[in-house]
DNA sequence: AATATTGTTCAAAAATTATTGAACAGCATG
DNA sequence: CATGCTGTTCAATAATTTTTGAACAATATT
């Protein structure tokens, strides 16, 4: 009954040296994407499981993925549930197996297009409602400042307007 | 020796909505820009600052900052070095007054330059030095998987160089 | 139908990050 | 040179975010 994880066997035949559960091949990949999560603000288990996916020759189950990295079976869920919300990750269907298995989807347009919309286009959208009311307060602003802070109300939606331009104009600069 | 922020007059002879210290046209102004700077991974207390210096009429002094957004002197300290390193904020120097004032840049590529050139760009750098270990990895990679490893790690230095080259292609784009 | 197996959820714990505030350094002023 | 004012630093504290793990569905297996 006892299952020690010491006791599954590594299956690779090779003398690559290992650090955990990882290659160190595998975990300079996990470290690299790491870092790419905390550029972007996403929690380092993300990172990880999308870069143990990047590199990983064969998808990988939840339980694969959770032994390897180290990290509880709760948070591989969550992440792979984000990573396949934005596209990052895709479910490929082994048969032979009952479990689902993952593959990393390697598309920089793709990845860019999905992080983009979940993690952006919210913020774009809220802001508007911001300037709608920033815009209704600069009216009732003193006389004497009131230039000043039209003018600041316009700077801002002229910057909006242009972040919301640059980010399709992005994902056409990463396109396939 | 007591001394109340009550105490301390408002100085506007206006009849304004309050919230805090902050009129409610500076209150919305500072939320916008802590949604932003949440968006961009920096701490509410520099969302705070800047979002009040960019709707400000005048400059305005560390210790009228901290009191008005009413966070401690460390706070804004903090605050304001980090948003005069990325050339966000400026000193002005107000004579009149022995202390120094600051007003908010509003340039956009100059905003963008900053906050790039200080976040984005030495991830970019490091991300090289990574990518050179990762390479010396593959090459010892058993022979099965070394063709799919090496495609991997090609991809890498192309988004590398991609992510390179778009960063003053942004800059540009965003330009005066 | 009882039992594994796989994966999700969510409250609690741990880890991380931001903020505070007191100590301090610099400097102008009386 | 003592005193007051401005601003910085940093260790301690607070707030936030992430991770864990146990409970629980859902589905397959015996």
């Amino acid at each position: 009954m006892a299952l020690d994880t010491a006791e599954i066997a590594t299956p690779r035949p090779t003398s690559i040296p290992m650090l955990g559960g990882l290659t160190s091949l595998e975990a300079e990949a996990v470290d690299l994407f790491v870092g790419l999560a905390q550029v972007v603000g996403l929690p380092k288990s993300i990172g990880q499981i999308y870069g143990l996916l990047y590199i990983s020759t064969v998808p990988l189950s939840l339980d694969e993925i959770a032994g390897r990295l180290d990290i509880s079976k709760g948070s591989a869920s969550q992440g792979l549930k984000f990573l396949r919300s934005t596209g990052a990750v895709r479910a490929c269907d082994e048969h032979e197996s009952r479990c689902d298995h993952y593959e990393a989807e390697t598309g920089l347009r793709t990845l860019a297009t999905g992080f983009l919309k979940e993690q952006i286009e919210p913020h774009l959208e809220s802001g508007e409602d911001r300037l709608v009311r920033l815009k209704r307060l600069a009216t009732a602003v003193p006389a004497a400042d009131r230039a000043h802070v039209v003018q600041r109300v316009k700077q801002l939606e002229n910057w909006h307007s242009r972040a919301a331009s640059l980010l399709p104009l992005l994902i056409r600069l990463l396109g396939k």
